[in-house]
DNA sequence: ATATTAATTAGCATAATTGCTAATTAGCAA
DNA sequence: TTGCTAATTAGCAATTATGCTAATTAATAT
């Protein structure tokens, strides 16, 4: 589930193509236009995040929609702030205790 | 910032880690007895987490102790909730232009 | 000094990722 | 049918990640 998420989030461009989604559906063609990398490569990025099931793609006549998935995002992020313990008050980084078991 | 640190954490193990950490700070070696891996491989998956700061270490006589660092574990999650789209007419940091539609 | 324990670093092999160009599929319009 | 546009897939080279064993550093103790 969130370990796809994760990993696809992990490359700068896929980021950027999601952060380009928050505004709303683009197609293939007008992302591909926001980066320097061929539209190839943004397709195969676009392929990696639909198997993360981050984006959702729908065909439109001759051109693809693609819009970002909410709820996997969030369950991504979710996933992040779970390895912070819940409970007990914890201190940012410098010196705590450090509990004995 | 982020960047390192979302990297870091796309591995099922480095995720595993910052887990055990969760309970409070752990010893390399205690850390690499969690897992199927060698030691020297845990010891690789602890560098790459060192180096995107999501822990940090400390001599303690022999051993070496490691912690998580909470508030970059806080950032990346905060990165990944940024790439959904904040309520309404509502830009945080857009640098892409917007789309023609 | 040697020994012991804790942990990392070195070196190597394999696997996965990335990004390109060229080729191909898909839909639409004459 | 042909042609055109949109997009993906194929195939390849280069890079990076992963994980092992063997060697090495570090701290402590005898």
């Amino acid at each position: 589930m969130e370990i796809k998420a994760l990993k696809a989030l992990a490359h700068p461009v896929r980021r950027q193509i999601m952060e380009a989604l928050r505004s709303g559906a683009k197609t293939s063609g007008e992302l591909a236009d926001l980066f320097d990398a061929s539209w190839p490569t943004v397709s195969r990025h676009l392929a990696t995040l639909k198997e993360a099931d981050l984006i959702t793609a729908e065909r439109r006549a001759t051109s693809i929609l693609y819009r970002a998935n909410t709820s996997v995002l969030e369950d991504a992020a979710a996933a992040v702030l779970a390895l912070i313990r819940a409970d007990d008050g914890n201190d940012l980084d410098d010196d705590m205790k450090e509990a004995a078991e």
